[in-house]
RNA sequence: GGGAGUAUAGCUCAGCUGGUUAGAGCGCCUGCCUUACAAGCAGGAGGUCACAGGUUCGAGCCCUGUUACUCCCACCA
């Protein structure tokens, strides 16, 4: 056996132990035909990022699902793999260039793309292997790129295959458009913020110079693409302008007022001017009345077609066009105004609405599947509440914006003739028009939002669109893991397209969970300088204190706060399971865990707490309640274990008792195993250390409930003797007697046998010189007792009596005594309150009742003993 | 405007389908280097479970309302 060194250290142990894992292929997952399959596909990180605290939670919960189900007997694949995640790895290229005093233009396409091929290469590693050492058995055989060979495969045949069935069209809309990434962006890219603003109220005179209108903005410089002023049919005030034109201010412009229901009466004048290319419900208005489109803004944010304002940020033509207006007497008033502004989940600066020509995906056929699998339970959110946030999005979801003005991601597969006109989409890259047969033709530019290839990973891992052994053995796959946040952009999006391409669910549980904030609460972020970094934790304080954080005083869904305090104190728990271990390991003399054949009590109590133990685990991770399976395994091992069953293995250790040898190794391997899935690293290393069975702990068995261990009586018997300890302990402590003063015990009570059996426990754990049963009223009546120099110590089944009386200061111990008597008949009282009420005792059912009975019987003898103590000090 | 979440010990949080004297970690107090562990051991203090009603034999848990904080969605120019 191995000597292990006094401190677990898990720099030591971590990388030896990963490696030992891969080179034993345990995480590789076989297409095994005896065995059920269990999947997980990994979120895929973005190639160029770092791991955050965020990941770490996330792969944490899918490690610890995979090594339970492996364990379990699953042939459990976690399929790995990263993203190319499109705008946020182009900026990063991007700013690199800008160092050498470059833009990608100057490089041209092929050439830029090269250099973040490059960079993917240098850097796509980073993320893996960080993720490596939290400890996460990927199948790392398996791992996938949204930018590989067959992922594009599969992007480009979803992408045909829509647009053959009329669900991908190409139209000029009002997009969100990100003037700093230059780019459109989906609805769901963009993050609404409350920001104070204005309400300009600006007035437009009537062509016909028989007064005017006032309109009233929160974005004057948008007045400069206007084609037109609305005012609602029925608004009383407006009726005989309706059909007019007004002339607008600064640029002169002559246009019309028309009435449309969309204007709100009641809001500002009533009278809303029409920017039809600079805001959804203005574009949709001037498509009903025929209003102009003019484009103003452009895609950096300046202003064109603004004559003497262009070139101008939009900011900079605000106050310029506001200060003109002033002074050509337009501004009729400033009003506060606080607002919601649009902002890039990127880069948060302001989006700009504009009406661009950009590819969709038509959301309300797609739609119908994706309801249809929630609301029949055939995905299950965890927690469920999660589902109504789904499918509130779901029911009101639009079209999806798909096209990106980047040039890092998958190129959409269109091509337009330069003679005809006309687009061919195609699966394979055409030399010739397919109308025309011109080779006149050119593809566009536009690459694929980047969650367009996300929402394929749980088919196009496994080898769509090809039909592969894979597919037909891991899909569907079994959970997804995420957090809340990304519900839209990704969960949504994976289960219209598997209803869509597999007709076939793409997971059948998605686990939500929140997010991981800093003490104060707040978000962590880069920017804030508040981001706590999972591979300082790791060093610091090994893997699996950071898992055991991170998985365990939350609970599922909700938000948690991140303490390095908490890594503190899991590092020490690591630490107790390591010296418990050195512990049985030094008084380790057998090879086996056999149990023996006759088990002492203390072994019964603690093979049953285990038993116990083993099914609330399972039962917990049946129920995806990691963190309470955890805690409930630290408890046993912390309590349990080391405290009370290693210290009651002491005695008999000394003696040579090889039971308890197989008793200790037996639940050390269980505990070992509980805990594998949540601390893997140093679970592994302790049982390599031991006899053992397999060749490694990743592939044991789970323990299973088993109803030959359950000695619910015996545990029942052995608490009390617990009890017993814990009050001779208590009633020293108070009498402030040291351990080194041993004294003699008598314990007198109407069940001596748990006592009996117990006495030599009672002995070491409560620092007794010799323990002396004794069957109720045997030993003496308490003034006896106390005329023989012997204070009472009283618990629920016993009364024992301690002879140290020239210790206790009898005022005081009168206090304590009188003091216990009146909590204790208060409960008393309660109790039999409980129980004199008919209603209870008809209606509550049995085994309650039973519970409370005996309760009322427990607390009547402890009363009795007490007020027996507290005569004898009279 | 719609929806959701949270409110429990000084701090951070558990508390499963209503059934003990409401728990843990950290912090605090007292005593211990008891031959696995001072990253430890033993003992202890500390809570009217946000507030007000209700249902029930019984409510931290279920229902209604109130307050405070947080988040999501939609959006009014």
């Amino acid at each position: 056996m191995k000597e292990l060194p006094k401190v677990y250290d898990p720099k030591a142990v971590e990388k030896r132990i990963y490696q030992m894992w891969l080179d034993g292929g345990y995480f590789h997952a076989e297409r095994d035909p005896k065995k059920k399959p269990f999947t997980i596909v990994i979120p895929p990180p973005n190639v160029t990022g770092q791991l955050h605290l965020g990941h770490a939670f996330d792969e944490t919960l899918q490690d610890i699902l995979i090594r339970y189900k492996r364990m379990r007997g699953y042939s459990a694949l976690w399929l790995p793999g990263y993203d190319h995640a499109g705008i946020a790895t182009q900026i990063k290229v991007e700013e690199q260039l800008r160092g050498e005093g470059l833009t990608r233009f100057d490089l041209g396409r092929d050439k830029f793309l090269e250099r973040v091929w490059d960079w993917k290469n240098k850097y796509g590693d980073r993320i893996v292997e960080q993720l490596k050492t939290l400890g996460s058995s990927c199948d790392w055989e398996r791992q996938r790129f949204t930018m590989d060979e067959g992922c594009s495969k599969a992007v480009r045949e979803v992408f045909c295959s829509l647009y053959e069935k009329g669900l991908i069209y190409k139209g000029k809309r009002i997009i969100n458009w990100c003037p700093h990434c230059t780019t459109a962006l989906s609805d769901a890219e963009v993050e609404y913020e409350e920001k104070p603003g204005k309400l300009w109220h600006i007035r437009y005179p009537l062509s016909d110079g028989s007064g005017y209108v006032v309109v009233a903005t929160t974005r004057p410089e948008t007045m400069l693409g206007d084609s037109g002023v609305a005012v609602n049919p029925e608004d009383e005030r407006y009726k005989d302008i309706v059909g007019k034109t007004c002339v607008l201010p600064l640029v002169g412009r002559e246009i019309p007022i028309v009435a449309d229901e969309y204007v709100d009466t009641a809001f500002g004048t009533g009278c809303v001017k029409m920017t039809p290319c600079h805001d959804p419900n203005d574009f949709e208005v001037g498509l009903r009345h025929g209003l102009e489109q003019i484009l103003v803004i452009d895609g950096e944010g300046k202003i064109i077609n603004g004559g003497k304002y262009n070139g101008m940020d939009r900011y900079e033509a605000r106050r310029a066009i506001v200060a003109d207006l002033e002074e050509q007497g337009y501004l009729v008033k400033i009003e506060d105004h606080v607002h919601n502004v649009g902002t890039c989940y990127r880069c948060h600066s302001d989006v700009e609405p504009l009406a661009s020509d950009q590819w969709f995906v038509k959301m309300e056929p797609l739609a119908k599947e994706a309801i249809r699998v929630v609301e029949d339970g055939t995905i299950k959110f965890v927690p469920d509440r999660f589902a109504k946030t789904y499918l509130n999005w779901m029911h009101n979801v639009r079209d999806w914006c798909i096209s990106r003005q980047l040039w890092w991601g998958h190129q959409i597969p269109a091509w337009y003739c330069a003679d005809c006109g006309h687009m061919t989409v195609s699966r394979t890259d055409p030399t010739e028009c397919e109308h025309c047969h011109s080779k006149n033709i050119e593809r566009d530019p536009d690459v694929l939002d980047t969650w367009f290839s996300s929402a394929l990973w749980p088919f196009s891992t496994l080898g769509w669109p090809d039909k592969t052994e894979d597919l037909d053995y891991f899909y569907p796959t079994d959970v997804l893991v995420t957090g809340y946040d990304i519900i839209f952009f990704w969960v949504a999006r994976m289960i219209f397209s598997g209803m869509e391409h597999m007709k076939k669910e793409p997971f059948k549980t998605v686990l939500i969970h929140g997010l991981i904030r800093d003490p104060q609460g707040k978000k962590m972020s880069k920017s804030a300088g508040n981001g706590v970094d999972p591979i300082e934790m790791i060093d610091r304080f090994g893997a699996d204190a950071l898992r055991f954080n991170i998985i365990t005083g939350n609970s599922p869904g909700n938000d948690m706060r991140f303490y390095v305090e908490r890594c503190e104190a899991m590092r020490n728990f690591a630490n107790k399971i390591w010296n418990a271990s050195r512990f049985v390991m030094m008084n380790l003399t057998v090879e086996d865990k056999t149990l023996p054949e006759k088990l002492e009590l203390p072994d019964r109590w603690v093979l049953s707490k285990l038993n116990a133990l083993i099914k609330e685990v399972n039962d917990n991770f049946d129920r995806f309640e990691l963190g309470i399976a955890a805690q409930k395994i630290y408890d046993f091992i912390w309590d349990t274990f080391c405290d009370w069953y290693i210290e009651l293995s002491k005695p008999r250790l000394a003696e040579g008792d090889t039971d308890v040898q197989h008793v200790l190794l037996y639940v050390l391997t269980d505990i070992l195993k509980l805990l594998h899935p949540f601390m893997p690293y140093i679970t592994e290393e302790i049982y390599q250390a031991l006899p053992h069975e397999k060749s490694a702990l990743i592939i044991e068995d789970f323990p299973e409930y088993d109803e030959a261990l359950d000695f619910s009586g015996d545990e029942a018997d052995f608490e009390k003797v617990i009890d017993a300890v814990g009050a001779i302990r208590s009633q020293r402590s108070a009498m402030n007697v040291p351990p080194s003063r041993r004294a003699k015990v008598i314990i007198s009570t109407v069940t001596p046998e748990p006592f009996r059996a117990g006495a030599q426990y009672i002995m070491r754990l409560a620092s007794a010189s010799q323990v002396e049963v004794t069957g109720m009223g045997e030993a003496g009546s308490d003034a006896e007792m106390e005329a023989k120099g012997m204070v009472t110590v009283v618990t629920h089944s016993a009364r024992v009596f301690l002879p140290l009386a020239e210790l206790v200061d009898l005022d005081a111990e009168r206090e304590r005594i009188e003091k216990e008597l009146k909590k204790n008949r208060g409960f008393l009282e309660g109790q039999l309150k409980k129980l004199s009420n008919e209603a209870f005792i008809s209606r509550a059912p049995e085994n309650v009742v039973a519970a409370e009975r005996e309760k009322a019987e427990k607390l009547r003898s402890l009363i009795e003993n007490l007020e027996k103590s507290l005569a004898a000090l009279k």
